[in-house]
DNA sequence: GTCTATAGTGGGATAGAC
DNA sequence: GTCTATCCCACTATAGAC
């Protein structure tokens, strides 16, 4: 089953739980006796619902995949400039979500059960941002990604130049030197 | 202390052995029990040894980070392009010791201790190399750690661009448009 | 289909004896 | 420094109640 496209009532009540205590004790305080707590039931019935903790987890990303599709949905809307405006979706959702972001990227994704819909979905609009480069889009992504990564991890000594501007300058350096088509008009 | 500057030979012996555990059977597979059948004595008599778990995860990161150091030297040291170098041995490091290197930039450095001359030398020389622009090196920083935690998470889907095409499109990008001075002759 | 009780494995960590 | 013993907590599996 992939895995949050069809949870059940009670399987979605969960995820939803865990969604709320994900981002209050970070990945560190989503263990399965708290989240049962919160729900109100015994630990062991979780596994009534999910086969074990990966695939719960697994439910936890698509969410933030779809999620994420949304944000990238509404940037490249009207966008004139849908490159630099899908990055700073990415990197309002990773601020916004800091604790599912980092699940997101940090999971085994083979190992795991995702909605591959979800995760087409948000390939797809930042396909559409690069006017379809793959090689322009996958370096925007690993920069978007590692800078936000970075910046999460509190990477950037203090002192130095403020994250918004290296931000900007990396995608105003990649904007003009990748050979990507602009979006089609 | 400094976490592994001043290691008795012990501990010293104990963190060895913890490198080999480490890329045999990665982080999870670090465990206290583990590495201390290895080492050839019970779990709880490493603690003799190491305040908890953190440290001696510190004193394999302080080594990661000489290491790294060590290498950024080695590219830099005569070299006519050092950013391309410079970045050339981060991602060597990356893929020579894939564990080591995620545990490096997964564990919260705050809470840590690591040697701080090791993490500056690693420091100095990207500056070296990036002719003291901090918004360039960290730029460069972003893009290169990013691809290289998607590329040993497996993130780049096949029958797409080899990575090796992303990584210099991206350096070439960023070396084009990035206003750094060259390195001081 | 859902939940409970129970038990087993294995992880980090501490106390106290030698 | 090292040991034994012990604690707490996590995930997993099974059997059975409703």
């Amino acid at each position: 089953m992939d895995a949050s496209t069809q949870l059940s009532a009670r399987a979605r009540e969960i995820v939803d739980v865990a969604h709320a205590l994900l981002e209050e004790e970070g990945a560190d305080g989503l263990s399965t006796r708290r989240l049962a707590d919160r729900v109100g039931i015994r630990a062991p019935s979780l596994y009534s619902h999910f086969a074990n903790k990966q695939e719960l987890e697994g439910a936890l990303v698509s969410d933030g995949l779809r999620e994420l599709g949304d944000r990238f949905e509404a940037a490249i809307s009207g966008s004139d400039d849908p490159v630099v405006d899908v990055a700073n979706a990415f990197r309002a959702f990773a601020q916004a979500r800091p604790h599912l972001f980092r699940l997101m990227y940090r999971v085994p994704w083979h190992e795991t059960q995702l909605d591959p819909e979800a995760e087409l979905r948000t390939r797809r609009f930042i396909g559409q941002a690069t006017g379809g480069d793959i090689v322009g889009a996958r370096v925007f992504w690993s920069f978007c990604y590692g800078l936000c990564e970075l910046e999460l991890a509190d990477r950037f000594p203090a002192g130095g130049p403020v994250v918004d501007e290296l931000w900007s300058a990396g995608l105003s350096a990649l904007k003009a030197a990748m050979p990507m088509s602009p979006p089609a008009a």
